[in-house]
DNA sequence: TCTAATTTTTAGACAAGTCTAAAAATATTT
DNA sequence: AAATATTTTTAGACTTGTCTAAAAATTAGA
């Protein structure tokens, strides 16, 4: 069907388009995956010509219907596999990215049709984001960005903004993890540092990791 | 580390290493893997670079210590990714061999560890055939050719010799599975063909079936 | 608006893995 | 032991995906 090569930038473009409403752009593109503007072109070239995207020289790309539904499926076995890992096979959090982009890439309906039953239809993966459905449909949940809570408000951590194994492993340290309780205590305007109140403890948080954490009003 | 294409050759040439005692051909190769035999001499100069084979022109191949590691570790991923398919995502038998032919090339090994303690470290695949341990070395039981038992003898159904869909379907339509008892009632000397009784049936299969099938004697 | 900086594309090269066709080595027959 | 048949290797080409360096287009600045 598609090459791994293909498949990744096609859930690259996913990934940036959300973000920005218009045109993906070729650099932006060739930061996310690490390789070198001219790379990019030739590939979007070739995706062009399989109608995979939208591309006009010099004028960035889009997904076509059919790269949305491509995009959407590979990011349904990254998130399923994630999921297993965690899951299944005793992996913590900060593990298992690495393997998931490269069992995304297997081909198989079934398999992955078989995993979900397996997992039971998880709507979503260990760090919290949204795992399509077959239809490639997200199912969509209102988080906001912790930062956002007012004084005495007070939220389930529900995801995080980046899932990087560094910022993963520093919530496993302050023992922060998806579905605590979080109240806000105070704000410091002198450096938009938090202090909340999660699970009994009370805990101080800086501006930068407040941004990247994501709660669900009850 | 080394890519699918190595990992593949690497793979076939530990099976057929097996089977010859000597040197492994370049045309063995070359049939086994669909492929031509110039190909096939192409890459067992790259694999001799990285001194994976032992391979003289003209004269056959054979795996060094290290392409016999390389080889057994996936074989070992094959045989549990296809236990995993059979025993956890309910796969039919016939089903799992090419998505194990993908899943055999990821890279981890925590994943594969993690993997063979979830499923009970199992010493055989869903075929009978050995599941290699971490250092490459097979469970050996003793187990023979149907065809050789004499009238009257029975033995444990333990596996197969042909392992294609064909195969496999043709045994699960006739009933016959791993772990039966069988019984060999009458040999016909006319076609080789066997009776033998299995679940309490009885049934006639022809010669060919009786070579492709083993079992263990108790 | 015209020039300068930035972004994007093209041109040409390279590595991996494959193929066909031809040459070389080995094996088999007579 | 030659002649013939078969196997194996080489030579050259092609595809995919990548890169560097240079050219073209776009955007930003004075
Ligand atoms: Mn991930
Ligand atoms: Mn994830
Ligand atoms: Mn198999
Ligand atoms: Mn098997």
């Amino acid at each position: 069907m598609f090459s791994q090569a293909e498949e990744n930038y096609i859930k690259a473009i996913y990934a940036l388009d959300t973000k920005t409403k218009k045109g993906v752009s070729t650099n932006l593109i060739a930061e996310k995956m690490q390789t070198k503007a001219s790379s990019v072109t030739d590939m979007l070239q070739k995706l062009s010509e399989k109608r995979l995207v939208i591309y006009k020289k010099y004028q960035g790309v889009q997904l076509s219907t059919k790269g949305k539904k491509i995009a959407a499926s590979v990011v349904r076995k990254h998130r399923l596999w994630e999921t297993f890992l965690v899951n299944k096979l005793n992996f913590s959090w900060d593990e298992v990215h690495d393997i998931a982009e490269q069992l995304e890439h297997i081909k198989s309906e079934k398999l992955i049709d078989e995993l979900a039953v397996f997992l039971e239809n998880p709507t979503h993966d260990p760090h919290g984001d949204p795992i399509p459905d077959k239809n490639g449909e997200l199912p969509s949940i209102e988080k906001i960005i912790l930062a956002t809570l007012q004084v005495n408000e007070s939220g389930i951590c529900v995801g995080v903004q980046d899932s990087s194994s560094k910022f993963l492993q520093f919530l496993d340290k302050q023992g922060i993890a998806l579905g605590q309780k979080i109240t806000v205590i105070a704000k410091e305007p002198f450096d938009d540092s938090l202090t909340i109140k999660i699970e009994n403890r009370e805990l101080s948080i800086s501006q930068k990791i407040a941004h990247n954490l994501y709660v669900q009003l009850k």
